[in-house]
RNA sequence: GGGCGGUUAGCUCAGCUGGUAGAGCGUCUGCUUUACACGCAGAAUGUCGGGGGUUCGAGUCCCUCACCGCCCACCA
C-alpha cells in the first residue's frame, strides 16, 4: 500500500464492481421492510452543479437502509423541463442566426430528440461519479412513452372528475417565449419606475384623477374603481368618465380592492392585462378589452399612433399624447415589483386568454390535512408552515403551455365541437362519432408531469410489481426553490390517484451559495462543477461535506477547506489501515475478540465505539447528517488513531497474546468504524474494508453495526479521560523544557485505580515517553506535573521560568475559578432554587478547584503568594 | 405589506429540551518519533449583532432595534 490514498484509482473501479454485481438494484428484505427514494430529476438542461452533489444525502439514506436490511429501490430519472430546455435549444438556434420557426416543426423535434439522448446520459455519467447508488435499470425520463401514458392518464383522470377546465380568464403571459406561464413561474423584481397621475373627464363635468404605472393600458380601460367607503367620490359611483384618446365611456364603479390611501384613491380599471383589475372586472361586471398582441406589441388598431408599437415604446407615446391633451396632471417616481418570466426573463405581461385549467380547491384539501397531522413531516419543521401557508391560499393552476416542447395536451376535438381528453389517441369522438379530430395544439407544464413522478416512474397507471412492493416511497429529499412547484403538488397527485402520501418525510436540504454568499449561477461565473471538486478531493470528500452542511437547513456557502479536510480523513483512515494490516497476512479471517483478555484500552475503545454507533444512528434517524459525520471523523482520528493505536503500538511491536487481542480490536473497530461510515463515504470505505478480515462480498451490504450498551463503563471512560489529560499534561510540561527527550524517567503517585495499575502505567510511557520503572536519583533534578489526583514527576531540569509563567497563570484562573462558584453558592437563591444536583457539581467544581490551587501553590513555592 | 431564516474565535460553521462556549481551516511554537509532514505534539483567540425583560442562572426563552438573505401578497 502506498502512504498515500489515491481516490481517483480506488473509485471509478470500486463503482464498476457494485454495478456490474446488480448491488443497486433492491434484494430481499431482512427486516421484512422496503425503503424507496424517488430522486428529484435533474432538469435536462446540460448543467450539473454543486446542488445536485447535495444528491448524496439520498445517498447516504439507501446505503444505510441497504446495510439495516430492507429491501431499497433509488429511482432516478431526468426531467425533459419544457419551458427551460426549450429557451437553451433556442439560444443555440438563436447564436446560428436561427430560431424553432425558421427550422420547422420536424428539424426542431429532431433538435429536441438528440439532445435529450446526449445530455440525459452525461447528467447520468456525472451522478455515477459522485457514486450514487441508484438502480439505473429502472432510469426513468419524463418523455419516456410509458411515462407519457402516465402523464396522459392523470390528465384523463382529473377530466373525467371535472377538475380540469379550460377557459379565458387572465393569465402571466410571456411575450418572448409566447405561452402563458403559471403564477409560480413569475419573478418580482423590484424596478425603478414612474407613477402617472391621468386626469378622466367626469361625464357631466368634473374630473377624477387615477394613478398608474402603466399608462399604455389606458387605452383598455373599461371603467374606473373607488373604494365604497370612500367619502370624496361617493357621488361619483355610478357616473361615467370618458377616456381620453380613446374616447369611451365606461362607468365608475366602487370596489373594495380599492385601497383608500394609495395614490388618488381611483383606479382605472384594464380587466385585460391586469390580475387585481381582472377581478374587479368580474366583480363589476366590466368588459374584458385585449389591447395586445401575443408578442406583446399593442394591438389599438383605434388609435394608429400606438398601435403596432411594443409597451415602452407605446407608453413614452402615450404621454405625449396625454401631455398634449392635458390629460397627465403629474409624474412621479416610483418603485415597485415588476413580474418577469423566471426562465427568459421578459417582462410578464398579463392578459386574457384561453387556457387549461386544474381546480385546486378539492385536491388541495386533503393535502392540508396531511401536513397539519404530520403525517407529512418536513425537516426542517419550519418549511411545513410555509407548505401549508402556500396549500391554503392557492388558486387554480394553469397547466397549458404554448410551447414546441413537452407533453401534449391530450385532447381531441371533433368537427361537432366536441372537445374531450382521450388515454390514447382516439380514431372517433366519443360523443357523436365524428371522425375528423384535431388534436389541442397546447403542451403541459412541465411540472403537471413532474407531479407524477414517485408513481409514475413506477409504473402507474399499470398496477406494476414495482408499485405494488416500493410505493409509497419514504423519504424524499429536495430543495427549497421547489418546494410549490414539485413537492406540495406530488402530495395532492398522489393523495388523489393513489390515495396515499408519496412519501413521509420532506427532507428540505440547503442551498449552495458561490463563496461570496451569492447563488451559484452560470452566467455570474459563480458556479462550481462538482466534478472539478470531485477531480481534486474524491468523490467521498465531497459528499461528506454535503452531508456536513446538508441537513443543517442553512444555506451553504461553498468552501473548499472542509472538503480539503475530507480528503485528509481519507488518507488518515488509509494509513491507519496500513499499520494495521502490517503483519496480517493476505485474505485472513476475521478474529474472534476473547473478553478474557482485553486490556482496559481495548475496553475503552469498544465502549466508546459503542457509543458512536449510536450517535452516528441517531444522527441518520433525525435526517441530520452533521453529528455522525462529525463524531466519526473525530472518533476515528483522535480517539482511534491518536490515542487507542498509539497506546497498542508497543503491544502490536511485542508480537504476544496482547498483540493478537490488540490487533483483533483494532481491526473489529476500524472495521465497524468504515461500516459506519459507508453511507457518507462509499469509496474508501469499501476499499479499506476489502483489505481487512471481514465477512461478506461488499461492505454495501455488510450489516449495520448496533451499538453494545455493555461495553460503555463510564468508570473505564473517565479513568482514561483522566490519564489522557495527564498525558496532556506531561507532554506540555516537556515541551516547554525539551522536546526532544525520549523516554523521560518520571515517577508517578495517583489514586486512580488505573494509574496504580501497571498496565495504565504503561499507557501513559507510551502516549507520554516516559520511563516509569525506575525511581529517579535522589540528586536528579525534578520537575511535578499534576492533574487531579494525579502527580508526576519527571527527572528534568528546572525550566527557564516559561513553566512557571504557565502555572502562575494557570492558578490565577483557577482561582477566578473559585470566586465565581463560592459567589454562586453564597447565594441562597442558587442553592435553594436550583436542582440538587447542579449545586452537588458546583460544589465538586469548588473542591476540585481548591486542589488543584493548593497543589499548584505547593509547585510554586512560596513565592506563589 | 406579511412571514421565515441568519448575525457565535481571523474565515466557514456546530451548539437538542436554559446549568463551566465547540469543530474545521488559518495563526503561533516545537518535532524528518519506523501508519500517515495530506503527519505528530502543544498553544493562543470569543462583552455568542445592540438594548431591555423572565430566571438563582440566558448563546439557548420573551420583547425590541439594526443589518444580511429568502419566501409570500390583487405594491393601481
Amino acid at each position: 500500500m502506498d502512504t498515500r490514498y489515491d481516490p481517483k484509482a480506488v473509485e471509478q473501479r470500486w463503482y464498476e464492481v457494485w454495478e456490474r454485481a446488480g448491488y443497486f438494484k433492491p434484494r430481499e428484505s431482512r427486516t421484512g421492510n422496503t425503503f424507496t427514494i424517488s430522486m428529484p430529476p435533474p432538469n435536462i438542461t446540460g448543467d450539473l452543479h454543486m446542488g445536485h452533489a447535495m444528491y448524496a444525502l439520498q445517498d447516504v439514506l439507501v446505503r444505510w437502509h441497504r446495510m439495516l436490511g430492507d429491501a431499497v429501490l433509488w429511482v432516478p430519472g431526468t426531467d425533459h423541463a419544457a419551458i427551460a430546455t426549450q429557451n437553451v435549444l433556442e439560444k443555440q438556434l438563436a447564436k446560428k442566426h436561427s430560431s424553432k420557426e425558421a427550422i420547422g416543426r420536424e428539424a426542431w423535434d429532431q433538435m429536441v430528440q438528440r439532445w435529450y439522448e446526449t445530455t440525459g446520459h452525461t447528467i447520468l455519467k456525472q451522478m455515477r461519479r459522485l457514486g450514487f447508488s441508484a438502480d439505473w435499470s429502472r432510469n426513468r425520463f419524463t418523455m419516456d412513452r410509458d411515462y407519457v401514458a402516465s402523464v396522459n392518464a392523470a390528465f384523463v383522470g382529473f377530466w373525467k372528475a371535472g377538475l380540469i377546465y379550460r377557459g379565458p380568464r387572465i393569465v402571466n403571459w410571456c411575450p418572448r417565449d409566447q405561452s402563458a406561464i403559471s403564477d409560480l413561474e413569475v419573478v418580482f423584481v423590484e424596478t425603478d419606475d414612474h407613477l402617472y397621475y391621468l386626469d378622466y373627464p367626469v361625464d357631466g363635468g368634473g374630473t377624477i384623477s387615477v394613478a398608474t404605472s402603466r399608462p399604455e393600458t389606458m387605452v383598455g380601460d373599461t371603467g374606473v374603481a373607488v373604494n365604497p367607503k370612500d367619502d370624496r367620490y361617493r357621488d361619483l359611483v355610478g357616473k361615467t368618465v370618458t377616456l381620453p384618446i380613446v374616447h369611451r365611456r365606461v362607468p365608475i364603479v366602487a370596489d373594495d380592492a380599492v385601497d383608500l390611501v394609495f395614490g388618488t384613491g381611483a383606479v382605472k380599471v384594464t380587466p385585460g392585462h391586469d390580475l387585481t383589475d381582472y377581478e374587479i372586472g368580474e366583480r363589476q361586471k366590466l368588459e374584458v378589452r385585449n389591447i395586445l398582441h401575443l408578442d406583446g406589441r399593442m394591438d389599438i388598431p383605434d388609435v394608429p399612433e400606438l398601435d403596432g408599437l411594443k409597451v415602452p415604446q407605446a407608453r413614452e407615446r402615450i404621454i405625449e399624447m396625454l401631455r398634449a391633451g392635458g390629460a397627465l396632471q403629474k409624474v412621479e417616481p416610483y418603485r415597485h415589483s415588476v413580474g418577469h418570466c423566471d426562465r427568459c426573463n421578459a417582462v410578464i405581461e398579463p392578459l386574457v386568454s384561453s387556457q387549461w385549467w386544474v381546480k385546486m380547491k378539492p385536491l388541495a384539501l386533503p393535502a392540508i390535512a396531511v401536513a397539519e397531522q404530520d403525517e407529512l413531516r418536513f425537516h426542517p419543521t419550519r418549511w411545513k408552515e410555509q407548505y401549508l401557508r402556500w396549500m391554503r391560499n392557492i388558486r387554480d393552476w394553469c397547466i397549458s403551455r404554448q410551447l414546441w416542447l413537452g407533453h401534449r395536451i391530450p385532447v381531441w376535438t371533433c368537427g361537432n365541437g366536441h372537445a374531450v381528453a382521450y388515454e390514447t389517441e382516439p380514431s372517433a369522438c366519443e360523443q357523436c362519432g365524428d371522425r375528423t379530430l384535431t388534436r389541442d395544439p397546447d403542451v403541459l407544464d412541465t411540472w403537471f408531469s413532474s407531479s407524477l413522478w414517485p408513481f409514475a416512474t413506477l409504473g402507474w397507471p399499470k398496477k406494476t410489481e414495482d408499485l405494488d412492493r416500493f410505493y409509497p416511497t419514504q423519504v424524499l429529499d429536495t430543495a427549497r426553490d421547489i418546494l410549490y412547484l414539485w413537492v406540495a403538488r406530488m402530495v395532492f397527485t398522489s393523495r388523489y390517484f393513489l390515495d396515499v402520501l408519496p412519501f413521509q418525510d420532506v427532507i428540505i436540504h440547503g442551498t449552495v451559495l458561490a463563496p461570496d454568499g451569492r447563488r451559484m449561477s452560470k452566467s455570474l461565473g459563480t458556479g462550481v462543477d462538482p466534478l472539478e471538486v470531485i477531480d481534486r478531493y474524491g468523490a467521498d470528500a465531497t459528499r461528506a461535506w454535503c452531508a456536513y452542511f446538508g441537513t443543517s437547513g442553512q444555506d451553504i456557502r461553498f468552501s473548499e477547506e472542509k472538503i480539503k479536510s475530507y480528503q485528509l480523513f481519507a488518507n488518515k483512515l488509509w494509513n491507519a489501515t496500513r499499520l494495521l494490516l502490517a503483519g496480517v497476512p493476505e485474505g485472513a479471517r476475521p478474529m474472534p475478540i476473547v473478553t478474557a483478555t482485553l486490556e482496559p484500552a481495548d475496553r475503552w475503545i469498544l465502549g466508546r465505539l459503542s457509543a458512536v454507533t449510536r450517535l452516528v444512528t441517531a444522527s441518520f434517524s433525525r435526517f441530520e447528517f452533521g453529528p455522525a459525520i462529525d463524531g466519526l471523523y473525530e472518533f476515528s482520528w483522535h480517539e482511534f488513531a491518536d490515542d487507542y493505536l498509539e497506546v497498542i503500538k508497543p503491544r502490536l511491536q511485542a508480537g504476544s497474546a496482547s498483540a493478537t487481542t490488540a490487533r483483533a480490536v483494532a481491526i473489529k473497530v476500524l472495521e465497524t468504524t468504515l461500516k459506519l461510515l459507508h453511507p457518507i463515504m462509499p469509496f474508501i470505505t469499501e476499499e479499506l474494508w476489502q483489505r481487512i478480515p471481514h465477512e461478506g462480498e461488499t461492505i454495501m451490504l455488510a450489516p449495520w453495526p448496533t451499538p453494545d450498551a455493555r461495553l460503555e463503563d463510564p468508570k473505564l471512560l473517565e479513568e482514561m479521560s483522566h490519564l489522557l489529560e495527564v498525558v496532556r499534561a506531561v507532554r506540555n510540561l516537556r515541551h516547554a523544557s525539551d522536546p526532544r527527550a525520549r523516554r523521560q524517567p518520571a515517577e508517578i503517585q495517583s489514586p486512580r485505580p488505573l494509574l496504580r495499575d501497571a498496565v495504565g502505567r504503561q499507557y501513559l510511557a507510551t502516549l507520554a515517553q516516559l520511563d516509569l520503572n525506575g525511581a529517579l536519583a535522589a540528586d536528579a533534578p525534578r520537575r511535578t506535573v499534576v492533574v487531579g489526583e494525579t502527580t508526576v514527576t519527571l527527572g528534568l531540569p528546572k525550566d527557564d521560568g516559561a513553566e512557571t509563567h504557565r502555572l502562575r497563570a494557570e492558578l490565577e484562573k483557577k482561582r477566578a475559578e473559585i470566586a465565581l462558584i463560592e459567589g454562586k453558592l453564597r447565594n441562597a437563591d442558587f442553592t435553594g432554587k436550583a436542582p440538587e444536583a447542579v449545586v452537588q457539581r458546583e460544589r465538586a467544581r469548588l473542591a476540585e478547584a481548591q486542589e488543584a490551587v493548593d497543589r499548584l501553590q505547593r509547585l510554586l513555592g512560596p513565592a506563589a503568594g
